[in-house]
This record gives structure tokens, C-alpha cells and sequence, in this order.
RNA sequence: GGAGGCGUAGCUCAGCAGGUAGAGCAACGGCCUUUUAAGCCGUAGGUCCUGGGUUCGAGUCCCAGCGCCUUCACCA
């Protein structure tokens, strides 16, 4: 235990010498800050507030004490001084930095016009043993923000704004989809087969069944259950699991947003994720065009919509349909394209070449069929599905398909594995029951998925995936760094 | 896994021509009833990530390891 944790339990024993409960309680009928700064108005009598927060700045003047309150609303000043609060003064003279209070008196204005509470009653609502980090600079180390996100949150208003941020998109794409009729449905996380995606899972056993089950890696094919079962306009926003690296742009556990519409296709589904996302832009966002690290990126409508063969042609500079072509710009690019089909070929040159061109939103269209088990083909030109990614920001934003609803095409192509992915790197993997679903009848479907983390970081300008998740994935903390939180646990498991 | 950067007080950071460690905030003692990152006087606080090496002497140079960040690889 450091030396401040030691001064500051001197402090909690001497105020609960006083009596004082220095961790409080229920303390009811509270009015968030800003609320109180924004309905305050000069020379009108008798205006009372009663607030509680914590404490992020304290000036002692000796009899007078000016507290910065924090509450999730923002900060108001509270007025502390000995002639209103001589009773209490024993009390106040021990606050410091970081503990948590309520306060209640009269609203007025200091000789430099800063709003205040002339505190007539003040609460011990929590007291804090660990100092906070510096006042100004906030928490700035990158490990300790992530791994002490509680301190990040009230240190650091702007990363406390970023996931407030974040919460109101998440209500508005609820709203959005529910005013068209689409419903919110939970589908298992613990899955017996995983599929939906090309991804590695996480496995995990069950012990009374004495089965392994794994983490779902993608919802689809719950969700595409459903539309056999008859629902028609269903949505899931889903935390999905995929065991692989990690990065600024992938957290092994992320939040996904899939939704079915029956008897739509993937044209519907372009337009619908257009105008989900400019809704989110209106309601959140200050302009369509909007920063995200060195990019500029223009949200503004309509969005290119480009074959992916035309984008190939462009970037690489080889035709779709030429393989040598392409698989000598492979091997230009250092690709070992010896051991793959030429739909993987194509795909890795795609990437390659395409992606950090795709700033501005784009629609990229009609991908090999290869690529895309549970992809309809197109009726036109059956060797293409009927699928576009969303980039924005050269992320992958958002992948739709029309839905495949052939059970043989489906099995068929469940069977068939590329060469140059193997399993684990394919979405082709046999779930028999989703197969038979399919034979009962699955209404033709547009399928669209979104990738939250991804779309928060773009509207909010962050950078890096672990700026919009609340607790990232870590690596434990190493030992001996954190020694409180070593002495913490022992004494909690004793 | 490869490459680059970083690791110094509770926090934010200086320190490099190699000579045994500094500031601000926080803390502690004192003064102060209108402060705004309050101010003033004073005090205390360090395994300079760890372990080796070079050197009379290492926070500083070299090697190895650990951790974090970035990037590449990987990953729709």
C-alpha cells in the first residue's frame, strides 16, 4: 500500500471518529450539474440546488473552500465556508480530491461570475483511498487508461463524452430500425457449430451436457433461422467472438449489428445502411464531413456505389477475369499464390491493391461467388454474388449479402473448400440444421451486418478500437505493478 | 512472429558530453472568506521496468528479457 493510500485512511478513520459514514448512502432528489447552471438566472431569490459528484478540484482559501463537483452531466462550483457550514467544518476541512459528495443550498454567483452552490448541507457520499491522477494533464498513459477505465472516464471528460456518444447512437439505431418495422431478437452466443463468418472461435465447455461449445463468431445463422420461422424484419445487436489477433482496428469480442429483411436484396439493403448511417450523422455529428486521424472523409450522399471488378481493374490494373494477369500482379505483390484457387488469389489482390484507396464511404459490389457461401448468386451472371462491403476510412464497415436461400446451392457449397484457406479460414462449414431450415422454405432476404466499434470510431473520430470499447482486451496486469490491486485481492478473498 | 518508439516520484513530464535525480500537480506543515489548473512560505517523497555487461563511475552506452504503443504479418 503507498504512502497516499496510507494519509487518506488516516482521513477516513478520522471522520468515522466524527460518526460519519464516510461511504453514504441513498441520497435522492439530486440535479445533474449542468441542469442547475443552465436554469439559473441572475437576480432571482431563493434559487436552491442540490447536486451530487465528485470531487476534481479543490481550492482551500482557509474559512473558504471552492470544490469543482463533477457529475456525468458536467461540473458546477461548489461554495464551502465556514460561517454556513461551522457545524460541518470538521467534515470539510478533511475532503480531498476524488471523493464522492452531495450538497444542497443557495444558488449565486461569485465576484467573478462563476456559478455556485453556497453549500448549507454537505454528504460524505464516498470517500476515495487511491489519489487521482494530475488535475490538468488527466491519465494519460495509454495502459493505465485502458486497464483503469473508471479513472479514464471521470479524469478524462472527453473520453466520458466519446462513449455517452456512443450509447445515444446505439438507442438512435434502435429507433431507426423499429420506426421501419424491424424487431430486436436475441439469438445464442454458445454455439454447437460456429458459422456466419470465416474466423477462428473461441471454445469453451459445458460441463453437465460435457460438450464444448464455442463462442459465436457471427449471428447469421440464427438470425436466417428466424426468417424460416417467419419473422420478416429482424435485427441483433450482437457481441461476436473471434479468436485473432488484436489490432486498432479488431477487439476479440466486438459489436455487430445484423439485421434481415425478407423479400428484400442487397440494392435494399445499400440504401437502408445509407440512410441508417445519415441518420446517426444528423443526429450526432456536426457536419457530413468528418475527420478520422490524417483522413477527411465527406459522408455526403449518395455514396459511390463500384464493382469490385471495376476496382480491381483500377488498382491493380489486371481484369477480374484474366487469372494469369492476376496472379502475376500476386506475385508481384509477394503473394505465394502457388497453393491458392483463383478466387483467393483474387481476393488477396483485392486487398492489397483496393483497400486504402476506399475513404470516402463506397459501396464495393458484386464479389466473386467463390468468396461467398451464403451469398446469392446473381441471376445475370451467376460466377458473381449478389454482396457489397461498405468501406470507409479503408475500414470494413458493413457486409450484406442477398441471402442465399437454395438449400442445395447452400450444402453444396458448405462442401466445397477453397484451395489456400483451410477450415478454420472459411465460412463453408457444414451446420446440418441450418441446411434443413432451409428446406422448409426461407423467404428470398437482403442480410446486412454492420460493424459498430467501427462506425463509432469513424463518427467519433477514434482512431483505435480500444477508444469506443469500454474495457478492452488486455493482458493481465503484470505482477508487482499494481501492488493495491495485489494487496486488494487478498484481502478480499480472506 | 518481424520492425520502430516508449518505460524516471501517486500523476504529467524533464534529464543524455556517462559523474549517483529534477519540475509541476498530488501529499504533509503553515498563512489566507471570492478562488478558477487559486496563491505564498516550508517539508517529505525514487528498485530511474528487470537482469547482465562496458567503465574508476550507468537513468544515460551495449546485450538479453518483460510491459505498453505503433506498424507489418495475421485477420472479411
Amino acid at each position: 500500500m503507498n504512502k497516499l493510500e496510507l494519509k487518506r485512511r488516516e482521513k477516513l478513520q478520522q471522520i468515522q471518529q466524527l460518526g460519519i459514514d464516510p461511504y453514504g448512502g441513498r441520497f435522492p432528489d439530486t440535479e445533474p450539474a449542468q441542469a442547475v447552471k443552465n436554469r439559473y438566472q441572475d437576480q432571482q431569490e431563493g434559487q436552491r440546488a442540490r447536486c451530487a459528484g465528485r470531487i476534481v478540484l479543490l481550492r482551500d482559501i482557509g474559512k473558504l473552500i471552492f470544490i469543482t463537483l463533477r457529475d456525468s452531466s458536467g461540473t458546477i462550483q461548489l461554495g464551502l465556508s465556514n460561517k454556513l457550514l461551522a457545524d460541518q467544518w470538521e467534515l470539510v476541512k478533511r475532503l480531498e480530491l476524488g471523493d464522492l459528495v452531495g450538497a444542497e443550498g443557495m444558488l449565486g454567483k461569485t465576484k467573478t461570475g462563476e456559478i455556485t452552490i453556497w453549500v448549507e448541507r454537505l454528504t460524505l457520499l464516498g470517500k476515495a483511498l487511491l489519489p487521482p491522477p494530475e488535475k490538468f494533464h488527466g491519465l494519460a498513459d495509454v495502459d493505465l487508461r485502458y486497464r483503469r477505465r473508471y479513472v479514464d472516464l471521470w479524469a478524462n471528460p472527453e473520453v466520458m463524452q466519446r462513449f455517452l456518444t456512443r450509447s445515444a447512437m446505439l438507442s438512435s439505431i434502435r429507433s431507426f430500425l423499429e420506426e421501419r418495422g424491424f424487431i430486436e431478437v436475441e439469438t445464442p452466443m454458445m454455439q454447437t457449430t460456429v458459422g456466419g463468418a470465416a474466423a477462428r472461435p473461441f471454445i469453451t465447455h459445458h460441463n453437465t451436457l460435457d460438450i464444448d461449445l464455442y463462442l459465436r463468431i457471427a449471428p447469421e445463422l440464427f438470425l436466417k433461422r428466424l426468417l424460416v420461422g417467419g419473422m420478416e424484419k429482424i435485427f441483433e445487436i450482437n457481441r461476436s467472438f473471434r479468436n485473432e489477433g488484436l489490432s486498432t482496428r479488431h477487439n476479440p469480442e466486438f459489436t455487430m449489428m445484423e439485421l434481415y429483411q425478407a423479400y428484400a436484396d442487397y440494392h435494399d439493403m445499400m440504401d437502408l445502411t445509407e440512410s441508417l448511417v445519415d441518420f446517426l450523422i444528423q443526429k450526432h455529428c456536426s457536419s457530413r464531413q468528418l475527420p478520422f486521424g490524417q483522413m477527411e472523409i465527406d459522408w455526403s450522399r449518395p455514396w459511390q456505389r463500384r464493382r469490385y471488378a471495376d476496382l480491381l481493374k483500377e488498382y491493380a490494373g489486371c481484369d477480374i477475369e484474366d487469372p494469369n494477369a492476376i496472379r502475376a500482379k500476386a506475385r508481384q505483390l509477394g503473394i505465394d499464390e502457388t497453393q491458392m484457387d483463383d478466387a483467393v488469389v483474387i481476393n488477396e489482390v483485392f486487398e492489397a491493391t483496393v483497400e486504402s484507396h476506399l475513404v470516402n464511404p463506397t459501396f464495393v459490389l458484386d464479389y466473386p461467388a467463390a468468396l461467398c457461401p451464403l451469398t446469392r448468386p446473381s441471376k445475370a451472371d451467376p460466377r458473381y454474388a449478389e454482396r457489397f462491403e461498405l468501406y470507409v476510412g479503408t475500414m470494413e464497415l458493413a457486409n450484406a449479402y442477398t441471402e442465399l436461400n437454395d438449400p442445395d446451392i447452400q450444402e453444396a457449397n458448405f462442401r466445397r473448400q477453397l484451395k489456400g484457406q483451410n477450415a478454420e479460414e472459411s465460412m463453408a462449414r457444414m451446420d446440418e440444421d441450418f441446411i434443413m431450415a432451409l428446406k422448409y422454405g426461407m423467404p428470398p432476404a437482403g442480410g446486412l451486418g454492420i460493424g459498430i466499434d467501427r462506425l463509432i470510431m469513424l463518427l467519433t473520430n477514434a482512431v483505435s478500437i480500444r477508444d469506443v470499447i469500454l474495457f478492452p482486451l488486455l493482458k493481465p496486469a503484470p505482477a508487482g505493478r499494481p501492488a493495491e490491486e495485489t494487496e486488494n485481492e487478498e484481502s478480499a478473498s480472506s
